[in-house]
DNA sequence: CCAGCCCTGTCCGATTACCGCGAGTTTCCG
DNA sequence: CGGAAACTCGCGGTAATCGGACAGGGCTGG
C-alpha cells in the first residue's frame, strides 16, 4: 500500500492505494484523523491524476471524478456507495432517500453507518447526504468541512461550466 | 412475573409484579387494554395490600398509597414519575408545570410521552396532569376514566378525613 | 487439549417517525 | 373589533429498525 499527501482548502488530505487504484482518502488532521499506517510507503507519482482532479474540484472547476476506485466494502456498503455516486453535483439527498432508492426504506440507520464508513469521501460524495429535516448530522471530516463542500457546490452548481 | 385482578368502579384492573413489588397496572378492557402475558402466573395473595388500598381509594377513603413500587422507566421517565407523585390529592398540574418542575421548561411534549407510558396509573397519579388550558387531552384508560378520577378526588378533597 | 470456525447475542450508529404539549398566527364569525 | 377554533411549528425523548463489528460459547478436527 502506498500513499501521498495533498494540501487542500479543507486541510491536508491523505490519499492511499495500490498504485493502480485509489482505496482511501483520509483527513489526517482533526479529531479522529489518521495518518498513514507505519508499513505504508510514500510515493507521489501514482496519485498525480487524483491530486489534479481534487485540486480542480476544490477550485470549483470540476464536478465529476474520473479515477479508478477500489473501495473496500461489504455488499450492502457497496450498494450505498453506488447510490451516493448517483447524487448529482450541487444536490442533496436524505438518508431516507438513499434507503428508499436501495429498496430498503427502513434501513435508514444502516445507510448512516455505511455513509460513515465511506473510504473515499469527496470523490464518493457522502457529504451530499443530510437528515430528513435538513440537518447536517455528521461527517468524518467534521461538520464544518461538510458545510464547506456543500457551499462550494451550491455556489458553483448555478453556473454553467 | 405474577398477576392478579381487581374489580373497580372503572372496570377490571390487572395488577402485576414480582411478588414483592408492583410493576404494572393495566386496564384489560377498553381500546388499547392488554391482559396478562401468556407466561405470567396468576397469584392473588401478594397483591392483597395493593388491592385493599386501591379499593379504599375508590371508596374515597384513601388519598395516598403506601406500596412497594418498581416501575420500569428510563432515567427521564423516572424523573417525571417522581414529579407526578409530588402532586397532592385533589389537585392538578399542567404538562408544562411538570416540565418546569424538572428544570426543562421546553420538554413539555416529552413529559406528555412519559405520562403516557406510566406503568402504574392511579397509584402514580398521571391523571392529575392536564393541558395548560385545562383540557384533559389524554389518558391510557380513556378520558372518561380520567374525568371520573378527578371528580372523585375533587369531591373528597374538600372534606376532612 | 487446543486452535479455528460458526453461530448467537449485543451494542452501536452520520436516522426517522411518533406523541397524552404549548405558543403564536391566521381565519372566520358574530 | 373581539374571540374562538384551526393550523403550524418548535420542542424533547423513545421505540423501531437495519447492518456491521465484536465478544463469547460451543463444536469440530487435529
Amino acid at each position: 500500500m502506498i500513499y501521498s499527501n495533498l494540501d487542500s482548502p479543507i486541510g491536508r488530505l491523505l490519499l492511499a492505494g495500490d498504485g493502480e487504484t485509489l482505496q482511501f482518502i483520509r483527513f489526517p488532521s482533526g479529531a479522529l484523523g489518521a495518518g498513514p499506517e507505519p508499513q505504508w510507503r510514500r510515493e507521489d507519482a501514482p496519485f498525480e491524476a487524483a491530486a489534479r482532479q481534487l485540486t480542480e474540484y476544490f477550485a470549483g472547476e470540476r464536478r465529476a471524478f474520473d479515477l479508478p476506485l477500489a473501495p473496500r466494502a461489504t455488499p450492502f456498503q457497496a450498494r450505498v456507495l453506488a447510490a451516493l455516486q448517483a447524487i448529482p453535483y450541487g444536490e442533496t439527498r436524505s438518508y431516507k432517500d438513499i434507503a428508499v432508492a436501495l429498496g430498503e426504506p427502513r434501513a435508514v440507520r444502516a445507510v448512516g453507518s455505511a455513509n460513515g464508513s465511506n473510504p473515499l469521501p469527496i470523490v464518493i460524495p457522502c457529504h451530499r447526504v443530510i437528515g430528513s429535516d435538513g440537518s447536517l448530522t455528521g461527517f468524518g471530516g467534521g461538520l464544518e468541512t461538510k458545510r464547506f463542500l456543500l457551499a462550494l457546490e451550491a455556489e458553483r452548481a448555478g453556473l454553467f461550466a
